[in-house]
DNA sequence: AATTTAGTATACCGATCGGTATACTGAGAG
DNA sequence: CTCTCAGTATACCGATCGGTATACTAAATT
C-alpha cells in the first residue's frame, strides 16, 4: 500500500482530534490514535515527531475552524448588534443537551496540561483567544459602540463562562443568563 | 511507629491536594502522593480504597474552604453591594501573576476527568457552584436587588470566565473587565 | 529493471500506571 | 504479657505509557 503522505498526516490528525476532545488529551495514548487512524504506530512517528508535536497541531488545526463558527454564529443572524451577541450566547444554549460537545477546546487543553505543556499550549490558546477578540472589538467597532475594546473583552468573559457553566450543570439557563448581560452591556455602549 | 489514623489520613489528603492542584488529577500517579504524604503506597490504600476515592475526597475538601474565601471575599469589603461584588472580581485579578494559582479546582477537575469520572465529579462540582450561587442570591435579595436570581447566575458566568480568562493570558485586565460588567449589572438591579 | 518510498506487522524498550501480597515492627490497651 | 493495630519495607501484578528496532511489501519514480 503506498498511499498519499498527506491524506495520512490528516487521517491522523483527524483521529488524534476526534479522541483528544472527546476524551481529554492525557487520557489518549499514541496508540489508541493510531488504532483509530488505522495505521501503525510506527506510521503515526514518521509523520509526528512525538505525542507532545501531535497535541500541538491538534490546537493548530482547531483555531481557525473554531474561530470562523464563533464569527459565523454572529454574523448568520440578520439582525442588529445585539441580536448578533445574543446569538453567540444562544449558540452554547444550544450545545446543553449535546453530549459529545466539551466546550472550547484550548480552554479545557489549558486546564488539563497547564504546569507540564504549559508555555506551547497556553501561547496557542491565547493566540486563539486574542484572535477572536480581535474580531469581536473590529465587529463592536463597526457596530458604533462606545468602548468596543472593553465590551469585546467583557463578552469574552461572559462566553468562556457561558461554556464551563453549562459544561458544569449542562443546563442552557446559564447560557441564556449570559446572553441577557451581554445584551445589556451591549445596549449600554450603544445608547450614548 | 504507631500513629494517629485520623492524622495520617489527613496528610495523604492533604499531599493529593497539593498535588492534584498544582499538577492536575491525571498527571499525578498514587506513588506520588504516598510519597509526598511520607507513607507507604499501602497505608495509603488503608486509608483510601482507590485513586477515585481519592480524588472525590480532594473535591469533597475543596467544597467548604474554596467556598468560604469566595464568601470572605465579598463580604470583607465595608462598602455598598456594588463595591462587594466588585471585590469578588479583584481578587480574581490579584491572582493573575501567582504562579502557583491554577483557578476553581472543580472547573479544572470537571474539564480533566469528562466522560471518564463524569458522574461523580460533575455532581460534587455542581453542588458546590450551585452552593455560592445560592449563598450569592441571598446575598443579592438582602442588597435589595430586583432580579436576585438571574443577577446571582449571570454574576457565577463572569466570576468563571474572568478566572479562565485570567489562566490563558496571565493579565489581570479581564477580571478587572468582569469587575466593570459586574458592576453595570448589579447597579442596573439596583436603580429600580 | 532498479531504487525509492509509504506503509505494514511485530516485537521490543524502560518506565510508570493503579493496585495487591508477604512479612515485619513497634506502640497502646486489655 | 500478650494481642491488636497502624504503619513500614519490599516486591510483585498485569496493563499501559511514549517511543524505537527489525524486517517486509507493494506501488511509484527513474
Amino acid at each position: 500500500m503506498r498511499g498519499i503522505p498527506e491524506e495520512t498526516k490528516a487521517r491522523i490528525l483527524e483521529a488524534a482530534t476526534q479522541l483528544f476532545y472527546a476524551n481529554g488529551i492525557r487520557a489518549i495514548g499514541v496508540d489508541a490514535i493510531a488504532a483509530e487512524a488505522g495505521v501503525t504506530k510506527r506510521t503515526l512517528y514518521k509523520h509526528f515527531k512525538s505525542k507532545d508535536a501531535l497535541i500541538a497541531a491538534y490546537l493548530e488545526g482547531q483555531h481557525e475552524p473554531v474561530l470562523a463558527a464563533l464569527i459565523r454564529s454572529v454574523t448568520r443572524i440578520k439582525g442588529d448588534l445585539v441580536a448578533q451577541i445574543e446569538g453567540l450566547f444562544l449558540a452554547v444554549a444550544r450545545q446543553a443537551e449535546n453530549r459529545d460537545w466539551h466546550g472550547c477546546p484550548f480552554a479545557r487543553a489549558v486546564s488539563e496540561l497547564r504546569q507540564s505543556h504549559d508555555d506551547v499550549i497556553c501561547r496557542l490558546a491565547e493566540k486563539h483567544k486574542q484572535a477572536f477578540e480581535q474580531w469581536l472589538e473590529e465587529h463592536l467597532t463597526a457596530g458604533k459602540a462606545e468602548n468596543p475594546d472593553l465590551l469585546a473583552r467583557q463578552i469574552m468573559v461572559l462566553l468562556d463562562g457561558s461554556i464551563i457553566q453549562v459544561l458544569i450543570h449542562r443546563d442552557p439557563a446559564y447560557a441564556l443568563a449570559g446572553a441577557e448581560a451581554a445584551v445589556a452591556l451591549v445596549r449600554r455602549q450603544l445608547s450614548q
